[in-house]
DNA sequence: TCTGGGGTCCTAGGACCC
DNA sequence: TCTGGGGTCCTAGGACCC
């Protein structure tokens, strides 16, 4: 175990909203949201009057009538935060990015060059500053925990640095809800039995914990409360699963409905999927109801499948079986597919003939085979031309785009 | 009063195998 | 026929994070 502070958290603060105030001279200063019918990001200024990031828009203006609200541009975020995240990779390699605004990274190998983790944090803030013109909070910790929890404590704008020897003494006057994994329910048991700081829960029997909280998240809560966090950082992570989700308001559960969304979001998933060589056998469906309810189904296939046209026949006999249990539901609001159990296929790719690699033991496999021969050709054309050159006919038309498809491949993982 | 979209991990029960 | 135990995989649902 390490005993000097080595590990970095950096997280840029109120991202997309600090980029539009950059571009924007005259938003600086100023309540902005990022989005339209839902705030993506808010500043710190509209944050001032409650506004928060998932809000809905009228919502926003209820409590901040001034606030005003931007488009978004995507393309910056994106290029903006590679950028940020470049700059703590000029310092050492062992950068773990968790979001386009986030990374951890351990500075223990290049103290020497570079002077000590505050130095190198300070150099990293100034650098993101004066280059980018962006705001950016860093912690300096231990343990990745009390780094990121640093961070926050810092924010906006700050730098925070927790000496090995203050670790607890920091830790446990802060409230459980900055910790790593306390969410709104578990925040609430928590508060049930009288605990609100991280110092109560450190206090807390185990056996009372792992009673209320389920024995995985008791014990991962109680060794976090003593500052016991065993992860490293880990450069790179592949992702185990893909989506895609599509908010449609209020529709009738009918096949007209659901089979265009669902075709949709297969094709979406299906083009990632295909573009990283990576099949996935497990085929997860959400329905959600008008009241907010939802249901899932999944089922997992022998073999993987990447290929959009089957992908999409699945989940729609999956949302068909959804809607078969629940008679009652005659309105949904949301339809989402996921698909896991991915392959990790980089180099038998370039050995399987094509085509066998999918379905091959769906009955007809040529016709998977010709399936996802279709769909390398319109993956091909959709490089060279744009997503919109050509699609599956109905399909490419009239899907009720909720937020903007560049909103949501900042949010893609890289597969 | 009605939150969008892309992810990770955990739990609990059941099937199935040794 | 009843008994015990361990392990893996699958499914449905939840909590949480950015």
């Amino acid at each position: 175990m390490a005993t000097t502070a080595t590990i970095l958290h950096a997280d840029l603060d109120a991202f997309y909203a600090s980029v539009e105030q950059l571009l924007d001279p005259s938003l600086r200063g100023k309540p902005i949201a990022v989005g339209s019918g839902v705030v993506l990001a808010a500043s710190y200024e509209a944050k001032a009057f409650g506004v928060r990031g998932g809000m809905p828009g009228r919502q926003a203006r209820e409590l901040c009538p001034q606030i005003t609200f931007v488009s978004g541009h995507f393309g910056e975020y994106q290029r903006l935060g590679d950028t940020a995240i470049k700059v703590i990779g000029d310092f050492t390699p062992l950068v773990e990015r968790i979001s386009i605004d986030e990374a951890f990274a351990d500075v223990a190998g290049c103290t020497h060059l570079f002077g000590s983790p505050a130095e190198i944090a300070g150099a990293i803030r100034r650098r993101v500053r004066t280059e980018l013109g962006l705001p950016i909070s860093v912690g300096v910790a231990r343990t990745k925990h009390l780094a990121k929890i640093a961070s926050q404590v810092a924010k906006p704008d700050g730098l925070v640095v927790v000496d090995p020897g203050t670790e607890l003494e920091f830790l446990h006057r802060l409230p459980v809800e900055l910790m790593w994994g306390v969410g709104p329910v578990t925040k609430t048991r928590l508060a049930e039995i009288g605990v609100l700081t991280i110092g109560q829960l450190a206090q807390t029997p185990g056996w009372s914990l792992e009673r209320l909280l389920g024995p995985a998240a008791g014990e991962k809560l109680a060794a976090l409360a003593w500052n016991r966090d065993p992860r490293e950082i880990k450069t790179h992570r592949r992702a185990r699963s893909a989506g895609a989700q599509s908010a449609i308001g209020r529709k009738p559960a009918e096949e007209d409905v659901f089979r265009p969304t669902l075709f949709h979001l297969a094709d979406r998933i299906g083009t990632r999927l295909r573009a990283k060589s990576r099949p996935g056998r497990t085929v997860t469906v959400r329905v959600r109801f008008a009241n907010l309810n939802s249901a899932t189904r999944s089922v997992t296939l022998d073999a993987p499948i990447s290929a959009t046209v089957i992908l999409a026949e699945i989940a729609e006999d999956l949302v068909r079986a959804v809607l078969a249990e629940h008679p009652n539901e005659k309105t949904i609001s949301l339809l989402a597919i996921s698909v896991s159990h991915l392959e990790e296929r980089w180099d038998l790719e370039l050995e399987l003939p094509l085509g066998l690699q999918d379905e091959p033991r769906r009955p007809g496999t040529k016709i998977g085979m010709a399936r996802l021969a279709a769909d390398r050709a319109i993956d091909k054309i959709r490089g060279r031309f744009g997503w919109d050159a050509i699609g599956y006919g109905s399909v490419a038309l009239d899907i009720s785009r909720s937020v903007p498809d560049e909103f949501r491949e900042l949010a893609e993982k890289e597969l």
